[in-house]
DNA sequence: ACCTGAACACCGTTCAAGT
DNA sequence: ACCTGAACACCGTTCAAGT
């Protein structure tokens, strides 16, 4: 312990967010605790109360980050297609992709309760995410339904996306769980195809 | 404390069951600790362990009595509609209403990770839930196909549930989320029927 | 000024000891 | 036999005290 001014305190900071940043992605937010951190930084848990208000804070800004990366993937996916149908089923796929891949990171983004309102930073983040898929889906649509669209597409591909990660949809194997996704893009785009 | 044979072994573990039930219908799991619920039923928290092996056991129990009233909702919803369509929007609107209405305990359904595979009384009352879904829905198709499109089905489903519970999907409100609902299983019930 | 470390109020779980 | 209560190994968070 004891390291006193080893670094500056932008440093610090990086070198806590990065830590706590590595313990979600190992194992979501059981992963993380303000001593284990801590121990793994070579400071004392009373050093990150300097810098974040409380965990919370901490993970929220983790999350703010996975969000980040959540939204290159879709970005990267959706833009290489022109076609609207095989755009959204590149979103969607994009996104299930992700959850599995980065699992641990995925799941601290649903998992976490933040209890208070989300910040408005945060809430930006989420929304940049979603317009990317409204944008995709209402290419040459009226706008007093696309909103809602965009909404029961993500809705589902979420669901989808947690239930397939946490074993829950009975027999639902990661292995089916992309048939089950396209499945449900063609259902989905076909029902909007009045 | 010290109330010693008061009360006969079966007794006290439905004691036990139902305090650890009404504090996960108050506050969903955050609401349950042993020594919280030691102090309501004016036992010491050791005594929980010589009915349950952990808190879990005692967590997936309450959870199993959850899903039994999730079941009986959509059961009673889906018999009394006859026509197929119409039957499986009362099965969607019935889940949602149940999630929102018994919030705390279905929030303790998807919060909750047990760890190990889920025993097979826990996976048969899933089941159940499950089977009636899809029952309404295949009533005249090809089974080829049929569980796949349940599954789609309930992922929607689920989906828009929890975001809607959780203030996750932006701006979506808990009044909308029965438009979102009807929205989502309209579009699903006419990509269906190709 | 920066960080520690002890303290406070909590956890889940175990198990020797009391009645 | 049944239950306690102390103990162990943890939590998050605060803040006086040390350097």
């Amino acid at each position: 312990m004891a390291r006193r001014s080893d670094h500056s305190k932008a440093q610090l900071e990086g070198i806590i967010f990065d830590a706590a940043n590595k313990l979600i992605e190992e194992n979501s937010l059981e992963g993380l605790s303000a001593r284990k951190l801590a121990t793994d930084i070579g400071y004392t848990a009373g050093t990150i109360y300097s810098f974040y208000e409380n965990l919370n804070e901490l993970i929220l800004k983790v999350n703010g980050k996975t969000l980040d990366l959540l939204y290159k993937k879709i970005d990267k996916a959706s833009s290489t297609n022109k076609d609207k149908n095989k755009a959204v089923k590149a979103i969607a796929e994009a996104y299930l992709d992700y959850a599995k891949k980065d699992m641990n990171r995925f799941r601290a983004l649903y998992e976490f309760n933040y209890g208070d309102q989300l910040p408005d930073w945060y809430q930006a983040k989420v929304k940049m995410i979603f317009d990317l898929i409204e944008g995709r889906l209402t290419a040459n649509q009226c706008s007093d339904t696309s909103e809602i669209n965009a909404k029961v597409l993500w809705s589902g591909l979420h669901g989808i996306a947690i239930l397939s990660l946490s074993g829950k949809l009975n027999n639902v194997k990661l292995k089916s769980s992309k048939l089950l996704l396209d499945s449900f893009v063609d259902i989905f785009l076909r029902g909007l195809a009045k």
